[in-house]
Parts: structure tokens; C-alpha cells; sequence
RNA sequence: GGGUAGGUUGAGCAGGUGGUGAGCUCCGCUGACUGUAGAUCAGCCGUCUUCGACUGUGGGGGUUCGAUUCCCUCCCUGCCCA
């Protein structure tokens, strides 16, 4: 029995599936989101706020507070669950967007990448073995591997490089590994080729890892080319028991896409970054609370949510708050986003469970596509 | 009453001493955001028939081919002196 237990069972919508994953730190129904977490703090929710929305469990990141605070000063004060006061489970990250999103900082080469901090300019080294250092030290209870990922515009070439790169240093990250009380996830890329996924899926899959990531979508192909990577994922998985997590994803609409195709788990900074700029997600669609017409509305954002926001606050508050730029926007703003979408997830449970998945999808796409069209 | 510095697109400014002033920052109006270098970024922000054109430098008058610029006069604002 590994650090990790996964039950699963299927449903009746195509290859949606309703399951319990156990951690160390305790279990969490499936499918579900992860709120992003990068530098030990879901930006601006407390732990607190966050068990409020529902949260079951949050993503940190290991290049971020490798560097700061830095990973042996978070293991000195006894680790990243007590170092931010949430004493759920914690899935990090492996530096590995890093290696995508700060690109231009850095140099990719077969051993590891080798980057100019984004902090302070100094040289940082980071390999399959660092990054699992690194994620020991945080003791988190799902550690990611350390890979490669690009967008949908780099040619066949380039990205079929970074997957076989991926595919090498997947094995050093199982090697380097250590701690038992921590799960390992591989990751599957191969950008929006299938016969490149198929690959990926086959050289991943065989590996003893604990979970089962896809990676390298949402970042800039189509929704329909999305859609069909996964159904190659999904086609090519098979059978295999291990839990499935669609890294990077996403908004409402993209939990439909993932769940019917077999995803468990998701995570996406897109709840808490566009709730910080205004926009909020609603049962009537996105609302953006800058816009004008909103500053004399003194409905509650959403008469459908349950939340601290929705329960107190106006549209003409929260409308002003952002005006003024007042901190509070921030937090209401992301605590709504949040709730919202952890409680979408459990409705698509719940739709699983009943049978009315399909129904519900109807529903919220029509919700978001009136607010599109408005 | 005398002196002095000013009056530029919602606000605050830049610039311009005879030859095309629509430039900046706020505010305002929209949009974007997908394993967080993001409480960020982008567009618009005088009018119109908007790839362009027109109007606009406190009001009026004068000089001039041509005035934001030079002259006269009036109005308004800050400061100083009475």
C-alpha cells in the first residue's frame, strides 16, 4: 500500500468516473479542483476561507518557494502544511511550467535547466533530482515530476523532444524519490499530436508512478484540439486504475470536457486571477463587477451561491471595492470564485452519481453562453 | 486699487517666443487572463461618415499670406502689496 489509495468507479456518462482519493493528510472526492496555491497562500484566502469554499485539497509550487522562502527553511519550520497553517492535502508542483512560463530566463538542456531567477537575477539550477529534493523538503503529499512542456505553436520536432526529454527524466524523478509518505505523479505530454500522446501515454503509463498527470494543454491550442488529446489520453490509458489529472485547467466548461473524458483532478490559477481583475463567475455566466453597469446594483453577486461574498455583500460593494482598489475586492472576489467552483465540481458529482451529467453541462454552458452573447 | 504668475481635451500636467499642439499620468469605458514574474496586461478615452477628416491653446478684436506665439481689451484664478 502506497502513501496514496485510489478507489474509482465508473458512471453511466461515457468515461466519467466518481472515486475517493486518500493522502496522508485526507481524502478527497473526485473529480475535483485544486486551488492554486503557488507561494504557500491561495492569494489572498486563508486556510480558513478556504475550508469555508470547500477546498479539499491545494497546489503549491516548488520553484517558487524553493526561492523563496526556500525549501530547507520551510522544512526547518516543520514543513508546508504547518508553514501555512492548512493542514490538508497539498499536491506541488515541479517547477516544470516554470521551465514554460519563464522560458526566455532560462536554458533547457538533457540533464535539467538552468535559469536566471525572476527574483533577483541569480543563477538557479534546477533538475529532475533538485525538484524532488526540493518537494521532500516541502513535504507535500503529492509530489509532481519534474518535466517539459510547450505550446501548441513549436514544431513536431521540438515538441516530441521535450516529451522523450520528459520520458528521461520521469525515470530520475521515480529514482531520486524517497520519502514514503508521499505520492509521485508522471506526467503525459506530446502537445496535440496523438500518435506523440499515444507515446507519451505508453512510456508514462508503464512507469510505478502513483498518479497519472496530462500536461502541456490549455496552453494555447484549440478547445476542440484539447478535447481530442484527451480522448486519445483517455483511449490509450485504458483500463489503468491510477488517478488522472489534468494539470492547468480550467473554466467551467473545461470540467465537462475533462470529466466525461476520465479526468479526476484539475487545477488552474484562472478563479483566483480573473476574480482579482473583476470577473466572477456566476449562475447567470462571467460578471465583470468593473463594468459600469453594476454600480447602483444592489443584488448580491450571485442568489444561487452560499458564500460569505453572495451572502453579505452587493454588486454596488463589490463594484466600489474595485473602484477603489480596496484589498477587500481581492478576497471576496476570489472567495466567491472559489466557492463557485469547488461547488460546481460537487454538482458534477452529483450529476454523476444520478445520471444527470449531461443535463447539467446543458445547463451551465447555456448560462455562460448568454453571458458571452449578452 | 497696484504688482506678479497663470488660464491647454473630466482632473493634473507637458509642449509650443509667426509655418501641421489630440502627448503624458490619473479618472472613465471595454476586453483579455487556463500546472500564477499577473491586485496584471491591452485597446479606447474632443467630434465625425473613424485605414481618414474636422475642431480645439479663457472671450473679443487687431497685425499678418499664416497667430497658441506679436499687439489691444475684457473675463477668471493663485500669490504679494495696499
Amino acid at each position: 500500500m502506497g502513501p496514496i489509495s485510489f478507489s474509482v468507479s465508473p458512471t453511466t456518462t461515457g468515461r466519467a468516473r466518481l472515486g475517493t482519493l486518500t493522502t496522508p493528510h485526507g481524502a478527497i472526492q473526485t473529480p475535483q479542483f485544486m486551488p492554486v496555491g503557488t507561494q504557500a497562500t491561495v492569494k489572498s484566502l486563508t486556510p480558513t476561507d478556504l475550508r469555508d469554499a470547500g477546498t479539499q485539497i491545494i497546489l503549491g509550487n516548488a520553484y517558487h518557494l524553493s526561492l523563496r522562502p526556500g525549501a530547507k527553511r520551510v522544512a526547518r519550520l516543520g514543513g508546508l502544511h504547518r508553514f501555512m497553517a492548512w493542514d490538508g492535502p497539498i499536491l506541488t508542483d515541479s517547477g516544470g511550467f516554470q521551465v514554460f512560463s519563464l522560458a526566455h530566463l532560462g536554458r533547457v538542456d538533457d540533464d535539467g535547466v538552468t535559469f536566471a531567477s525572476h527574483l533577483d537575477g541569480s543563477q538557479q539550477r534546477l533538475t529532475p533530482e533538485r525538484s524532488m529534493e526540493i518537494q521532500e523538503l516541502l513535504g507535500s503529499d503529492i509530489v509532481m515530476a519534474f518535466d517539459q512542456l510547450l505550446d501548441a505553436t513549436r514544431p513536431h520536432s521540438e515538441v516530441e523532444e521535450a516529451m522523450t526529454r520528459t520520458h528521461r527524466w520521469a525515470e530520475r524523478c521515480l529514482a531520486a524519490h524517497t520519502r514514503g509518505d508521499q505520492a509521485l505523479f508522471g506526467i503525459i505530454q506530446g502537445g496535440v499530436d496523438a500518435s506523440l500522446r499515444q507515446r507519451s501515454v505508453a512510456e508514462v503509463a508503464r512507469l510505478p508512478f502513483d498518479g497519472l498527470a496530462i500536461g502541456g494543454l490549455s496552453v494555447g491550442e484549440t478547445k476542440r484540439e484539447m478535447a481530442a488529446t484527451l480522448d486519445v489520453v483517455a483511449e490509450t490509458l485504458g483500463d489503468d486504475p491510477r488517478v488522472r489529472y489534468l494539470m492547468g485547467v480550467g473554466s467551467p466548461l473545461d470540467f465537462f470536457t475533462g470529466v466525461e473524458r476520465g479526468i479526476d483532478l484539475f487545477d488552474c490559477v484562472l478563479p483566483t486571477r480573473v476574480a482579482r481583475n473583476g470577473q466572477l463567475w456566476t449562475s447567470e455566466g462571467r460578471l465583470n463587477l468593473r463594468n459600469a453597469r453594476f454600480v447602483d446594483d444592489p443584488s448580491p453577486l450571485d442568489v444561487e451561491c452560499r458564500c460569505e461574498t453572495c451572502r453579505d455583500y452587493s454588486r454596488a460593494y463589490l463594484a466600489h471595492l474595485f473602484r477603489a482598489g480596496e484589498l477587500l475586492a481581492y478576497r471576496l472576489a476570489s472567495l466567491h470564485n472559489v466557492t463557485y467552483t469547488l461547488d460546481l465540481m460537487r454538482r458534477i458529482r452529483s450529476a454523476l452519481a444520478d445520471g444527470s451529467f449531461a443535463s447539467l453541462r446543458e445547463s451551465v454552458a447555456g448560462q455562460y453562453e448568454r453571458a458571452d452573447t449578452r
